[in-house]
DNA sequence: ACCATTTTTGCAAGCATTTACAAAATATCA
DNA sequence: TGATATTTTGTAAATGCTTGCAAAAATGGT
């Protein structure tokens, strides 16, 4: 069914029958019914690649993914934020996945070049991120989740991770707490920066010592957080507490507690990152987790709308969103044990 | 750079220059050779609207996601498989998350009306997919990652689910266990009823007797398996051996059996399903997880090929893949407990 | 009933590619 | 050296939609 057929059965021309579907202002009341019924009772719908040929928009955004670490649970809530809104427009998310840095690279250049995507979600930038300067230069219209440093504006969405940390780790501090351990993101990343930014903040405002070895940079995964809160709770004196990068982390270190026979909430203390999955409550947790608290989900519908504003003209530097981080206290974090 | 400027900048037609690229054989090599390093330097990539619109191709394939649970680490690993056989073709994959059936079906007939995409990917079936009858209706090829029961034929890739239940099954009755809990994915869903059968056919290969109290159906999570273990534990007399739908169901049976004081691999046994997670290795875990192993993600790439063929012409009827499971014993299934 | 507006519709030219078909250039052979 | 076969290139139509511009129809005022 094309709209040539479409319009032979109404007797129309396409021009009119195209103007009413699509709105114009200029098409008669009557007609415009006629011909909207006749489409919905046929099924017609434009075909995307006519449509996206004559118009030159793509219909499309890009989200490239590296490897299958970055494809895990908190992509897939971002992507249902994200594809929850883009729907609403008709516009399709093309999803590649890259191995390496350089195939990461090509993959953009070949999206512009071929002009199948109208813009792109850029995400875990690092602190200089060459991604970004390489779609600047490209002049393919991008929103980044997280921060990056880089002279041209950019168009971001990101969480207020310094923030957060310094909050929870200064309630952790209040708590009697002195050998606090940081379980990070990969060295390198914005948003890790960020939180050990916040974590010597508030360390330093209390002039307790930093320790590098109760710092771990790792992907969060439950079997990386447990290999490494084990072997950081035989250092002596031990930690007392644990900042958790993510809910899969505070996973990990919770079965590492419980197996050095220790209990969360009263031994160890431990306040873990929640990006809110909804299979994953901190709240139905033994015992209740305390969380610095983020819906990563809520951020992919918002940017999904930063793109939209983008795509419609809103200049980059004026789409910069900071969304603060609350901290849920529940029953893991307590006072610090006495020895 | 269109194609156009591409020819003006050689001195040659569109024609030549698109058979040129396209390898078409009735080009003089020397003008291909030109053509190529023109193209290559100039970074021209045909603009794929127009290419689309031309060949009457989407060159894209859909696959569409309910709900974030689906969205998982089993998803991100077939994913992973797909795209990177698909990037080679240079077929983009769209992905569309949908909130409720009547969504999803909806999200079908838009896809095909639009002729947004080739071809589709369908998953998750259930014994009746009623997604699969649309979409045979709607006569928009598909490849399906399951099976599912319709009179007409369906391109499919599965794995033997019936096989590896009824092989683990087995081997944990030939350690003397009477009691096996199955944690088994939702009702209704084909992987899960085969699973059953393959339970089922094992027990009463041996007469054993079979106790609906011993089967949950529920989502592949660590939570969700915790709970469940949990309460089956409490049960007089208990299970002694589990059969894990994912390794993160795993994860929630070791803790149930972790927090009740019992020794997995002695007091209890496990056999997991290893969908082969990079991030998540049965030889690292203590002790070592027993599994049926199959990877997700060597499925997700066959099918991409598997797909290829298809939009190739090879008949729906001729593309059935049915993969073994291997069994591979380790450390978390031992002889029954006496008691 | 006529003319001037205003509203509504249609014609045809894009958009960037592919691909029948025709034409030109080159090679082959007597 | 032509005539013929073969290789190489070009012309133009087609893909299904949008949209500038022109034409037709309806409306309003006198």
């Amino acid at each position: 069914m094309r709209l040539k057929d479409l319009a032979e059965h109404l007797g129309l021309s396409q021009t009119t029958v195209s103007r009413a579907l699509n709105g114009y202002p200029e098409v008669k009341e009557a007609t415009r019914v006629r011909v909207s019924e006749a489409a919905a009772q046929l099924g017609y719908r434009p075909n995307a690649s006519a449509l996206r040929l004559a118009t030159g928009r793509a219909g499309a955004v890009g989200l490239v993914l590296r490897g299958a670490d970055e494809l895990g649970p908190h992509m897939s809530e971002f992507l249902s934020g994200l594809s929850g809104r883009m729907v609403a427009q008709d516009i399709d998310i093309v999803v590649t996945t890259v191995a390496s840095h350089q195939e990461e690279l090509s993959a953009y250049r070949r999206l512009a070049a071929s002009q199948r995507v109208d813009a792109m979600i850029l995400h875990s930038p690092t602190l200089h991120d060459e991604r970004a300067e390489l779609l600047l230069d490209l002049k393919i219209p991008f929103v980044l989740h997280g921060r990056t440093n880089v002279t041209r504006p950019v168009a971001w969405l990101d969480i207020d991770n310094t923030g957060a940390l310094e909050r929870a780790t200064s309630h952790l501090l209040d708590l009697g707490h002195r050998r606090i351990a940081l379980l990070n993101g990969g060295k390198g990343r914005t948003f890790a920066e960020h939180r050990e930014l916040g974590y010597m903040a508030a360390l330093s405002a209390r002039g307790v010592a930093f320790d590098a070895g109760l710092i771990g940079n790792a992907i969060f995964t439950d079997e990386v957080a447990f290999r490494i809160t084990q072997s950081m709770l035989e250092l002596r004196p031990r930690p007392t507490a644990f900042l958790a990068g993510s809910m899969m982390t505070a996973l990990g270190v919770f079965r590492a507690i419980r197996q050095a026979g220790m209990t969360l909430g009263t031994d160890v203390s431990m306040i873990a990152h929640d990006d809110v999955f909804p299979y994953l409550n901190a709240d139905n947790m033994y015992p209740t987790m305390s969380t610095t608290r983020s819906s990563i989900r809520l951020a992919g519908s918002r940017i999904a709308e930063l793109l939209l504003q983008l795509l419609g003209g809103k200049p980059a530097a004026d789409i910069h969103e900071l969304w603060p981080v609350e901290l849920v206290l529940r029953e893991s974090s307590g006072p610090a044990p006495l020895f």
